[in-house]
DNA sequence: ATTATTGTACTATAGAAACATAACATTAAT
DNA sequence: ATTAATGTTATGTTTCTATAGTACAATAAT
């Protein structure tokens, strides 16, 4: 289960903040496989927002394999898992934190300043 | 100096980019006042992005009297002190921290390999 | 079979964001 | 005085976001 939220201050579309939402919820362990999701009539209405903005969002993680949709049945988490071969794992590891490094120091923060708010998360 | 950079990925337009990179760097000491920050043509060919775009943002910094432009010679970081309220600093970190912790732990890396390939870099 | 629930699809409207392009206004350098 | 560099302003176009409203399609429940 997660407590969607969103924040039309955030500069952030309303579909991504759904979007976004999901995947964290999945990737932090809120989310499981299988599980069930709002039907998109009822987040709509929850998050006070059209049908399509909901389909949207619902639609996009579908593309991704991240949903699995079923017509008059409801959506789903679905069960992808990404492998990544041994050898690329360390080089996309790297990747990920140099382009992730670099646009937080773009906002003044510092190494520190991330890896504190990492482990923060961490012991959750 | 600030190394501005974009994410298009990001959802966020363009000009709050720009804008919350001005902002937070002020905050966190990169940015100092009185220092001249990049003409608009400048920063509109190092973004690759419109003029108008980097015009949008620094106009609207303008306002909130946080940078002070002179035609003919340029823009530059004001002497009002910027404050960043702590709780918009700390949500912005973790914005930012979400957004790639959900990237890595969809490529299967988990919360201790990100602050372990920081840590790394940290020490260099 | 019928009904309710679910996802899907389409049209139309409005505003925001970004772009291309062009011109104008002020200042500093020459 | 002229030129170059800077910020300013303006018009028009395209794409994205979000909305309202309506209808269709597949599944589950009765």
């Amino acid at each position: 289960m997660v407590q969607f939220i969103l924040d039309p201050k955030a500069g952030v579309p309303f579909y991504r903040q759904i979007i976004d939402q999901i995947k964290f919820g999945i990737a932090s362990g809120s989310l499981t496989a299988g599980e069930q999701l709002p039907t998109v009539r009822a987040l709509a209405v929850e998050l006070k927002v059209n049908l399509n903005t909901v389909t949207k969002a619902y639609k996009e993680l579908e593309i991704q394999n991240i949903l699995e949709t079923q017509q008059g049945t409801g959506t789903f988490i679905g069960k992808t898992v990404i492998k990544i071969p041994e050898k690329e794992r360390s080089k996309k590891l790297q990747d990920i934190c140099n382009e992730f490094s670099t646009i937080a120091f773009s906002y003044g923060f510092s190494a520190d300043d991330i890896i504190n708010e990492l482990q923060k998360k961490n012991r959750k």
